[in-house]
DNA sequence: GTCTATGTTTGAATCGATCCAAAGAAGTTT
DNA sequence: AAACTTCTTTGGATCGATTCAAACATAGAC
């Protein structure tokens, strides 16, 4: 019934509208953006007008560049897209991120890329108005890319060690000791500990040196600290502590509980550094008839609602995600143009992965 | 060291630094967007300029507005931002729309919002090249909006009755027949049935008549449909058969069963519409020491990788979501105007969660 | 009949880029 | 020296809106 609803290219803009109402562009636009303003008769017209030459309402691409602001915050990751949607972190701090955004009306747009040129291109020509980066690997070159578009911007994680960008971060020696103390205080005193990275795409087994040398991956870093200072405290000789890195990823975790397992002296107790290696190991042992806690405890990192719900349910070190997702967006949205670097307390949360020393 | 790097407004156009670098502003554009074709001893001198007044490369809200495309797309549903990173079918399906667009370099938006009134500006002042619609729930108002931007956008499920938007779905009857016949050829004669919503916000024990007449969810009638051609065929008489309406989450899921599991004749096969609800169930019935498939068999419908780890597995309707994403995000950006409507067939994963009736 | 207050409408300026026809420069042929 | 290439650069037009000071109407006050 409508004209033309199914031309192919329709370019129709406010001023064709506004000369078909024999109006001037100026009152067009006040028609659909401060119809109050507009007399009745006028605003009847122009809007009759628009219907008939199917107008879909103002084109927010011209409305944006007036505006200057887009209302939404990007949110870049150097992994591929769906990482946001399969990594459980990912996952939980997507979902506060984006109830932030909610209650303030803000989009969210993600931004990754298959490639590195892809990525410097996508966050480049993002559309948005500051960026939430996951600096959870190869973060340092994402943080300069999003340092150089000059827009509010926060990293999560402070893996970062440029003290001159903003970031939300976690206080990762506390919650490696936390982690530590929890388990020598329930009796253990063999342990392993599966890492993640602390260089680029590295998996193996590593010492505390490799560890603290390669400065790249901080959060591993302090995390390990943390460990080690406690476990000293208790008399522990952290030399003699296996460190296994992984990928994060069910082989490498997989590869690096064979490795320990293999070792002369079984451990009784394994610290992870993330839930996602945690959940796996606990798989793992599982399948090989290791009862959790009564052969071996484990204690987790992150929090991940998973983590409630695993056989056994995982003890753990929980980090603020949604704390951390609504920080974010508000230093993006309420950016004063300073930044500034905030380390957020960590929680440990027992459950039934843990408990006394079989010994 | 460089300059102004910490001014707080920092409006730095490309036509400033073309003039300070003496240049027209033609020119300054081609150092960022061609610079091959500009002379070497220019190009340096541009880049200078831009350099040391802090301008942080052309701005993609200029370009875009010339440039007509966003090359992004939108990501539209009525349910809160954070359903995309919660709902297990909605995260498998936004992981493969993402693949897509990763692979061709586009960006995704996600559009929703807490009210309605949020969702009709977020939706029309969206940046996006396209939508694709997540119509799960109040569908009708979201397609709705969405065809009002007049931008190509395609609908997932098909859930609008309406013929004239483009839609990609899946073959529900089929997949319904599938599930039914299945579970029929294993001996089971006493069934139940776990339905989604066949009308808004609604749940509990509703008649085939209620379904078959509230015209708004065709998805959960033609699943519908699909289950009770197949019994009758078996000699089953279908009025006899419960069906208890939730809401896909966990507490409706508990509601149905406890309200089945009262009735005088128990049954030996459960038929879910969602394998979210399926795993629900799975916990309800293991809390009781029901034995599945022992004592009662059950099949989902999605097809979401949870099923495949659940405990037991989950026999299952499986969709092929990750075409499903990819045919969507293809519609969006090769969009050459015709609206079609797919029809997707979908596939009887065997798992453990179906068995003989005990009978 | 002039003045003022109030309510509408106008049209130029602006947002920040890209595109392109034409002009200019420099080098080759004829 | 004129004609023809080839390579660079220029500056105006354009994308699609919003904004705002000024112009214009209309009505009521004096």
């Amino acid at each position: 019934m409508t004209a033309l609803t199914s031309g192919k290219t329709r370019p129709v803009r406010l001023a064709d509208i506004a000369k078909a109402a024999g109006v001037s562009h100026g009152t067009a636009s006040n028609v659909f953006a401060r119809p109050e303003i507009v007399r009745e008769e006028v605003r009847e017209r122009v809007k009759a007008a628009a219907e008939a030459m199917g107008y879909a309402g103002p084109d927010p691409k011209g409305r944006l560049l007036r505006a200057g602001k887009v209302n939404a915050i990007g949110v870049a990751t150097a992994e591929p897209l769906s990482y946001f949607f399969d990594d459980p972190f990912a996952r939980v701090m997507m979902a506060s991120i984006s109830q932030a955004c909610d209650a303030t009306g803000a989009g969210i747009s993600l931004v990754s890329a298959a490639n590195n040129e892809q990525l410097a291109w996508n966050i480049q020509s993002a559309l948005v108005d500051g960026f939430i980066v996951f600096c959870i690997e190869g973060g340092s070159r994402l943080v300069e890319l999003a340092r150089e578009r000059k827009l509010p911007f926060v990293a999560l994680d402070l893996d970062s060690e440029n003290e001159a960008v903003a970031a939300i971060g976690i206080d990762n020696i506390a919650g490696g000791s936390l982690a530590a103390r929890h388990l020598a205080e329930l009796g253990h005193r063999r342990f392993a500990i599966l890492a993640l990275e602390s260089a680029d795409a590295g998996f193996g087994p590593v010492t505390q040196e490799q560890v603290e040398t390669s400065s790249l991956y901080s959060g591993t870093r302090d995390r390990l600290r943390g460990y080690f200072a406690e476990l000293s405290r208790f008399g522990i000789d952290v030399s003699l502590v296996p460190i296994y890195e992984t990928l994060n990823d069910e082989e490498t975790v997989r590869a690096g509980l064979e490795h320990i397992f293999a070792l002369p002296q079984r451990p009784t107790a394994i610290l992870a550094m993330s839930d996602r290696m945690a959940l796996h190991a606990l798989d793992w042992l599982r399948e090989r008839d290791i009862a959790v806690p009564g052969d071996v405890s484990i204690v987790g990192f992150d929090g991940v609602p998973e983590g409630a719900v695993s056989k056994p349910p995982l003890t753990t070190v929980a980090q603020p995600i949604a704390e951390m997702g609504r920080l974010a967006v508000k230093a993006i949205l309420e950016n004063d143009g300073s930044h500034q670097r905030l380390l957020l307390p960590v929680d440990l949360v027992v459950r039934a992965s843990s408990g006394p020393s079989p010994g």
